[in-house]
DNA sequence: AAACACCGTTCACCGCGGCGAAACAGTCGC
DNA sequence: GCGACTGTTTCGCCGCGGTGAACGGTGTTT
């Protein structure tokens, strides 16, 4: 959604329409204007003149904020992985667990549920959903997603996450 | 909660800290740095030399928004944890005691109540449920939830609390 | 005050099993 | 025939659950 640009005190009534349809809104303040008082994660205020970098910053920050879940990855018809406007070749094993990870993004799939959209007809060993898993975490790392496993129960597919665990 | 006030980027490390924890903070950006990227609501920035008015005001409002934003952490299906946008995975053992602590959050829950949720068949040592709520605990302190002892009581899980002597 | 039982924390260890990863081999399409 | 795709074997790490033991704080008894 986009972020709409409010010139505040002059824009109030606008600033209330936009509060009520739940728009994520940056408001200008020119002047010696107060800050309003919204405590709303969805509204920013800047004083003005202000620095390009940090309106588009501030820009920026709401909009990602009303993007309330993170944006899934889509993978076509011809086998291509899409995220951020970047993409990957699948091979045909790997489309099939990524379509059915990407239909639950961010949750976690059963390793039975993954083993029988790869292979209908029955799978060939328990290790090749391991080995396939290691290619297709290989392959879409470089598009900043990853998947990430949870012990007996399956695996998780999510956006890259800088690892946390240095001290 | 006291919003903190960290300086940018010199105070990198401690921003990190305050991050893990979801302590509200104020970043001071002085001269030319880029303004973080942080979509975190609980997180706020201004560039120096600042209007004090203003400065107040994004205290304020952070202050208000860590009141109103106190959520209790989630158990879902799949045994994972999940607080404040990030999750951890639970061994069984550890989401049974976990549910059951969640259930109450901020409340007190008593040893037996923990010993027949995790072991309906009976406890198998006494020691076995101290075991596990130490490795919950540390499992779920990057998160920044806690489990305190209540001695002779029970446990009760809550918000992490940095300096936590009094209260 | 000293001795004691009780409660809770933490550590080290074991057996088991799930999973990661490399290496190898067979198959298919261009 | 080359490279991509797939399946298998093998090795080994490490997470999990359980146990015993050492340690420390607390309240009670002697």
């Amino acid at each position: 959604m986009d972020v709409v640009l409010v010139r505040w005190p002059e824009e109030d009534l606008r600033l209330r329409e936009l509060r009520e349809t739940g728009s994520p809104r940056l408001l200008l303040l020119n002047g010696e204007s107060e800050p309003p008082e919204s405590a709303d994660c969805l509204e920013d205020w800047i004083r003005l003149p202000a620095d390009d970098r940090d309106m588009r910053a501030r820009v920026t920050r709401l909009a990602s904020r009303s993007e309330t879940q993170q944006p899934a990855p889509q993978v076509d018809g011809d086998g291509l992985l899409r995220y951020r406007g970047r993409w990957v070749a699948l091979s045909p094993v790997e489309s099939a667990l990524a379509i059915t990870l990407v239909d639950r993004f961010g949750a976690v799939v059963g390793r039975d549920t993954l083993a029988r959209r790869a292979w209908p007809e029955g799978t060939p060993t328990r290790n090749a959903l391991d080995v396939h898993m290691l290619r297709l975490r290989r392959r879409i790392a470089p598009l900043g997603v990853e998947v990430r496993t949870v012990r007996s129960r399956g695996y998780l597919m999510q956006a890259a996450q800088p690892r946390a665990d240095a001290q």
